[in-house]
DNA sequence: GTCTATATTAGGATAGAC
DNA sequence: GTCTATCCTAATATAGAC
């Protein structure tokens, strides 16, 4: 699962599938899968597009493996949030560091997952895991409203996706190894979705 | 400006240059620009690729009308509000309800905008006039800290981010006609990123 | 404003040798 | 695990008639 670090390139470059799928979904992120040929993947890695074959069915099963990878996580993360905490509240602040953190740990996958438009059925396929994902979440915020834990003049499906338009904008910017940790980051977007930037809290 | 109201398609479509544009914005947005083809758009004309290349000189001429469309809007929309406000806090929230607007009014042209990766020159020239956009309302939100109106223990950047997070999340669901106007959206935006959604605020 | 026909290049993918 | 050579399709774009 993690390739970059183990080049060993001696002469012939000589990958293994990993490596592969970890370049081909950088390279996917740089330019968009579609701008992608498998030439340039191939022009990477500095081989050819036959040897790349060896390694891969096709371009498309390179997004597949890499769609399942972002989505078992996110989901995985859901689940832990609600096993871990009986209040509604809980859970979605648990929700929101998961999903920070999955992002964090595993930013390429979660960056083409977040920019697949549905233009094919392994696209539409991961579309609808997505959907299903935020039903989930804006079900935890409707419930963190009826406990009284969350303002309710904001529609909760509304609230749901304008917090997770903050979680989800983290893969424009936030880059691992830089001076913002994923904690801080959580923290930074539950900051502001729940306490609001308006003054300093402790002020006055 | 306004071209889908007007097909008047008797026997043979006849389109002019704006229609094609819209249909075309519309379709980079529903496939990606990359994965459309011109022969795509020519085909959910009516037309062949020859009557398209009548109307437009190229399948990036039509991306860079777009682009600079939404980029044009969002710079008018900052200028305003700088213009109409003398404190940072005031121009902060009339920066965001002036981007939600223009995202409402302009949702294609901003939707592509946002989409855009770099990978010609023209996407390139795009996404510097973004960063300067981005760099602008960072010094606002740094000057409303300094004010005392914001709370500054968030790193000014990662606040804007996170906000604009909100704002440009917006593209990803809402639509026009539905049931939640752009005002009310805006609203919603600068009502979490203020105040939070911790209870309700003139609740206990 | 649209058509048919076509030039030209790039795309994904395979065969079979080393 | 990689190579050369190749297939076939689809891509952007143009020429010139109606």
């Amino acid at each position: 699962m993690d390739a970059t670090q183990t080049p060993a390139r001696r002469g012939r470059p000589g990958y293994d599938r990993d490596q592969v799928l970890t370049v081909a979904v950088q390279l996917f992120n740089d330019q968009g899968y579609d701008a992608t040929s498998v030439a340039d993947l191939a022009a990477k890695l500095g081989v050819t597009k036959s040897a790349l074959y060896h390694h891969v069915d096709s371009k498309e099963s390179i997004l597949q493996t890499a769609l399942d990878d972002a989505l078992s996580s996110l989901e995985g993360a859901l689940d832990d949030a609600v096993h871990e905490h009986d209040d509604a509240i809980g859970r979605l602040r648990q929700v929101v560091r998961g999903a920070v953190g999955v992002l964090a740990q595993k930013l390429p996958q979660v960056t083409l997952l977040l920019r697949v438009r549905g233009n094919s059925e392994i696209e539409r396929a991961a579309l609808e895991r997505r959907r299903a994902f935020d039903h989930r979440v804006t079900a935890i915020v409707r419930d963190a409203q009826s406990e009284g834990a969350l303002a309710d003049d904001i529609d909760a499906a509304v609230a749901t996706r304008l917090i997770f338009g903050m979680v989800n904008s983290l893969t424009e910017w936030y880059r691992p190894g830089g001076p913002v940790t994923p904690d801080r980051l959580a923290d930074d977007v539950l900051r502001i979705a729940l306490d609001g930037l308006d003054r300093v809290p402790e002020g006055a």
